[in-house]
RNA sequence: CGGGGAUUGGCGCAGUUGGCUAGCGCGCGCGGUUUGGGACCGCGAGGUCGAAGGUUCGAGUCCUUUAUCCCCGACCA
């Protein structure tokens, strides 16, 4: 991608209307635009990432079977008010509107409902489970009061992934599988160091659900940990929890976090709720079993952001980066331009993903936005680097000078930070 | 939903006790000099001061209502 034909631009003041990091970032560097409180629109740069985010979700979540659909926004009534959650007593987060001729509908905040109506279709034997569904989906939550940027919005994009199956020892088992993907996908995201699997309150539903909690000074949740035993238990249900684990106050450590993930496990209660069954090898009806799985995708990035960034601006890791490397053209010697340029559709035709500053700027300009930006690597030609290409990594000081077929094969192998480590 | 703060060119801000054609920085356009960490000079465009009422000879400034944004709290399946 050229800089010079992408329409947002950085911008030096911070916006005003923001406190939450991650959102005055994101706006400074072009990544997302605001429309109102808790909702904001993902430019080509923040689409990018989003994009990133959930490819490596996807592939973890086909690695476990999951088989990716989407579901709608608009809800029928009826369904949820099988399982009393219609009422906005209940569920207080609704936007509701209505059709034409005054049928009420429901705009999405989550599909446990519209899932398990869509498969009361297609499972009628125990031998159609297990089943795992998931979507990336963008769901609407009337939030009273939306805070911390893209962190908590009234429209934002989670992965929601169903599971339904014949036995509660089934579920168990991929309810774990389920576990240890997210860690991968946290691993993978870059913030599995600092992502917990935690016991938290599951509502009316059950007795424990699990979050998972990134540490992050953002975040709204408290955590207390245990990193030794691996341990880390939310606030909420800090009391049962130390009972249940046998842990004393005051091994435990307290810090901030940002749920990034939450699962629950349903049991039989939806399905009864909504008279779903099916023939078991025994003849007989029984309730199917249900668990949701969700990942906050654009909580993600902001905690992402929240994380990683620096006092020049975002740092992205390399799985989630726009861009792998940010090439800057400097001056505007015919020579450096025909040089740059021919580097840029190298690396492009060999599918590295590069952020091209071919814009007529100063050399400070593009360094700053470079870092603004937070792409993990930096390749500079100008007529100082004598027909080579200069290297930075964007949380490095040190330079390396190398020629452009040397480029070439390193980002071919992605193995930049080895170079300059 | 309770409490607090804010709203003035695209962005960030200033604007005395009401008083002249509403300023500044950044950005933007044109010209020139520059060219490795956000350069400089000159010229220029751009604002019904969130909105609606009201007080006044006169309102960005005072009063009323209202909208939006941010923060704290409550809430967060």
């Amino acid at each position: 991608m050229k800089l010079s034909q992408l329409f947002t631009k950085t911008s030096k003041t911070v916006p005003a209307d923001e406190t939450a990091r991650n959102a005055q970032l994101l706006i400074q560097a072009g990544f997302v635009y605001k429309v109102m409180a808790g909702v904001y629109a993902y430019t080509p740069l923040g689409l990018k990432v989003l994009e990133n985010i959930k490819r490596i979700v996807r592939e973890e979540m086909d690695a476990i079977g999951g088989q990716e659909l989407i579901m709608t926004n608009l809800q029928p009534r009826e369904v949820w008010e099988s399982t009393t959650r219609w009422s906005d007593d209940v569920v207080d987060v609704w936007f509701k509107t209505e059709l034409k001729d005054g049928t009420p509908l429901g705009l999405a905040w989550s599909h446990e409902e519209a899932i398990m109506e869509m498969m009361r279709q297609f499972i009628g034997s125990y031998k159609d489970m297990p089943v795992s569904v998931y979507q990336f989906q963008t769901k609407l939550r009337n939030e009273l009061r939306a805070k911390s940027g893209i962190m908590r919005g009234r429209e934002f994009v989670m992965k929601d992934m169903y599971s339904l199956h014949a036995s509660a020892e089934d579920l168990d088992a991929y309810y774990q599988q389920v576990i240890e993907a997210y860690k991968k996908v946290y691993d993978r995201l870059g913030i599995g160091k600092d992502t917990f699997v935690t016991f938290a309150s599951g509502g009316a539903f059950t007795k424990f659900s699990h979050e998972f909690q990134t540490v992050c000074d953002a975040g709204e949740d408290i955590l207390y940990l245990h990193r030794g035993k691996n341990v880390a238990v939310n606030e909420e249900v800090l009391d049962e929890a130390i009972k249940e684990l046998g842990v004393g106050k005051d091994e435990l450590e307290k810090v901030k976090s940002a749920e990034v993930g939450n699962i629950f496990n349903f049991g039989t209660e939806k399905a009864e709720q909504m008279h779903m069954t099916f023939a078991g090898a025994d003849g007989k009806e029984h309730p199917i079993y249900l668990a949701s799985y969700g990942i906050g995708i654009t909580r993600v990035m902001g905690v992402i952001v929240e994380k990683m960034a620096d006092d020049k601006g975002i740092v992205w890791p390399e799985n989630v980066a726009p861009a792998y490397i940010y090439l800057a053209r400097i001056g505007d010697d015919a020579a450096v331009r025909e040089q740059t340029d021919a580097l840029y559709d190298a690396l492009t035709s060999q599918g590295c993903l590069v952020l091209y500053d071919d814009r007529d700027l100063r050399a400070g300009e593009k360094f700053a936005d470079a870092d603004l930006m937070g792409i993990p690597y930096r390749a500079v030609i100008s007529p100082k680097t004598g027909g080579k290409v200069e290297l930075k990594a964007r949380t490095g000081d040190s330079t390396t000078l190398m020629t452009a077929e040397e480029l070439l094969q390193h980002c071919k192998q992605q193995d930049l930070a080895d170079v300059l480590a």
